[in-house]
RNA sequence: GGGGUGGUAGUUCAGCCCGGUUAGAACGCUGGCCUGUCAAGCCAGAGGUCGCGGGUUCAAGUCCCGUCCACCCCGCCA
């Protein structure tokens, strides 16, 4: 076949864009070959490029080179026609696509490369093993829905630079090659050959340089900027993802939140034509653990959890009275409908409570009065007002979880997931909420010490400054008798839930020196460690550090969120698997050991 | 680190429970026919390291053990 080197880099038009005002015309379109439909007299190919499909026809009456030529057309060759677009003959047009109304008529046909067969088709690649799209990624690429998904993540940035332009941010580049930051996941090392035996970190945000930036001045600053996370992958999780970063000077927790509805707002609006309700619904912490059992409510269907530690006590079923002796608690949601189910039905739904860190699932029928292998340890009265508690009725199926309180807000939170997606619960459309109020601090049984649950530069709340900075932290009873008086203080943290996937959070910031100091107390973290991983802050915090505070949104998540995705990688160009393996490219790989000599760096692999 | 699912033709899958002729189907691919298709149609054909290694057996795609890879989840991670 005679390929083509040169003189066809002359394109009219998108095959997608063309309509029925281009009949008439003569025109150039460049393009792959979707589908190739040989009549032997006429030959349909379906041209595709990124801006869509057009039909073209080849006809022996029109010109019998090009007609000769088509013959050898296969897939996703890529091929130059040119021709006269035509209105199609009644009764042939095709309302699927956009330019179904017309075709064009080929005369000349130039074929620029050549494809070897396809590893999987280009139109039915969503039934490829993932494993084969991520190995032949440019292919899976070439697929409408990817490149949908691509333009739609260049939009959204698009929308977002402008929006926050138009607010006075500055989009303030800071560096990849960092320092490493202890608190939080795991870092990326990058070795430094002019600095043998030192290391960057590849960013896990860029938290502490935009606090830096906010010291310098630049009041309003934002970023999408990659970040850097080594722990273990997820749907939602890659090893490197994006962030829109934002910090704001003089801001409290409801400019942020203001700049982030109006942000979504103009968002969704501009990108998917959907107009948001704003302000954006707000939980605290401790309401969306009590009526959902996570920090990330997915507020699109009920099936509230309801406390039943009163009721439980008025029975004699002893895993719910000893629950409830060792401080736990007992807590049941309700399957709608779900008293039909078999004993092996549930007995799989105990499995997967199980799975989740239950030590079982109990379970009552309301059906016939009741059916329960535990409803012989209550009264029937108590039975009876357990009914209304969890809006249950005829025909349902109550199911409790007797434990510690987080184990019973896991369990049943995932289990109200579940129940959710089989009876079809879920509705469609964008539920927004912001989680509040947060406690400052998280004890840690295994490490006997607080940890900060944003970060260590989080506020407290006003009221709970004072208190704070009047602890006598060498006072070690602190950490025992009154921990309590701490896991009480909230933090100026917010989260912003979509859907049930936490899409972003930030906090109102620690800008003066010796609060900072009092938390690194609190944490245990010492002056001397303080000083040597974050000191450049500390100094920072010594010359006039204003007020400030911001927030960071996972992009990546909430373009997946957009485009109706299941998983990040199908909004991300170039995603790795599981272990973190870019299957198109190969990394990570081994190096040249003259790379390793030249960084004094010897590995030292465990063989199993 | 742990639990689960999957790996058989280029692709998607059946066959595996209950071992036994030549491992099938669909799509794709190759060739032929075909002037209104749009998942074109009809005819013919090619195409297999049953993920890999070991074991049991007269005999293994099928049973057992190990291992690799992919995905979902727990732990981890904001």
């Amino acid at each position: 076949m005679n390929l083509i080197y040169g003189g066809y880099m002359i394109r009219d038009k998108g095959c997608g864009e063309i309509r029925e005002s281009d009949i008439g015309l003569p025109l150039t379109l460049c393009g792959w070959v979707f589908r190739r439909r040989d009549h032997g007299g006429l030959i349909f190919v379906d041209l595709r490029d990124r801006s869509g499909i057009l039909q073209v026809v080849f006809s022996p009456d029109v010109s019998g080179d090009a007609h000769e030529l088509a013959h050898d057309l296969r897939s996703e060759y890529v091929v130059s026609v040119s021709g006269e677009i035509r209105k199609r003959p009644d009764g042939t047009e095709n309302p699927n696509i956009p330019t179904g109304m017309v075709e064009m008529y080929v005369n000349k046909l130039e074929v620029l490369n050549e494809s070897a067969p396809l590893p999987f088709g280009i139109e039915d690649a969503a039934d490829a093993s993932e494993a084969l799209r991520l190995k032949h990624r440019y292919l899976d690429l070439r697929r409408p829905e990817m490149q949908k998904n691509l333009i739609i993540r260049h939009t959204v940035t698009k929308v977002i630079r402008d929006y926050f332009d138009e607010k006075g941010f500055l989009e303030i580049e800071t560096p990849v090659l960092t320092k490493s930051t202890p608190e939080g996941a795991r870092d990326y090392l990058v070795p430094s050959r002019l600095n043998l035996g030192c290391f960057y970190a590849l960013p896990q945000s860029p938290q502490l340089l935009k606090q830096i930036l906010m010291v310098s001045g630049f009041e309003k600053y934002f970023q999408i900027v990659k970040c850097f996370r080594d722990e273990d992958l997820r749907a939602d999780r890659q090893p490197e993802f994006t962030q829109v970063d934002l910090e704001m000077s003089f801001a409290d927790r409801e400019d942020v939140i203001e700049v982030i509805e109006g942000m979504m707002k103009r968002l969704f609006k501009e990108v998917l034509s959907v107009k948001l309700e704003t302000p954006f619904e707000r939980l605290s912490f401790h309401e969306t653990m009590e009526r959902f059992g996570t920090d990330k409510p997915d507020l699109r269907f009920g099936l509230e959890l309801k406390d039943m530690v009163d009721l439980s006590e008025k029975g004699s079923f002893k895993v719910f009275l000893d629950a409830i002796q060792s401080g736990g608690r007992v807590k049941a949601i309700n399957g709608k409908g779900m008293a039909g189910l078999s004993r092996k039905e549930i007995d799989l739904l105990t499995e997967e409570a199980e799975s989740f860190g239950a030590k079982g699932l109990a379970w009552i029928k309301v059906k016939n009065g009741f059916e329960s292998p535990i409803a012989k340890f209550f009264p029937k009265e108590i039975l009876r007002q357990m009914v209304p508690r969890l809006d249950a009725e005829e025909g349902d199926l109550m199911l409790f979880v007797a434990d510690k309180e987080k184990v019973v807000h896991n369990v049943l939170s995932r289990l109200r997931l579940e129940l959710g997606k089989r009876l079809n619960l879920i509705g469609s459309g964008y539920k927004f909420v912001w989680i509040t109020d947060f406690p400052l601090l998280e004890w840690n049984d295994e490490e006997v010490r607080f940890e900060a649950m944003h970060h260590p530069f989080t506020s407290p709340v006003d009221e709970d400054i004072e208190k704070l900075l009047s602890v006598d932290t060498s006072n070690s009873e602190l950490f025992t008798v009154h921990r309590s008086l701490f896991t009480d203080i909230k933090a100026k943290a917010y989260d912003i839930v979509l859907n049930g996937y936490e899409i972003g959070g930030g906090s109102i910031r620690i800008y003066r020196r010796e609060l900072q100091k009092k938390m690194f107390e609190l944490l245990r973290i010492s002056e001397e460690e303080a000083r040597m991983k974050f000191g450049f802050l500390l100094d920072a915090l010594e010359y006039g550090a204003p007020p400030h505070g911001g927030i960071a949104l996972g992009l990546d998540r909430l373009v997946m969120i957009m485009v109706g995705a299941t998983s990040i990688r199908d909004v991300i160009a170039f995603p790795k698997t599981q272990k973190a393996f870019c299957l198109l490219s190969g990394t990570p790989s081994a190096v040249e050991p003259r790379q390793l000599k030249e960084l004094y760096i010897k590995t030292d692999v465990p063989i199993e």
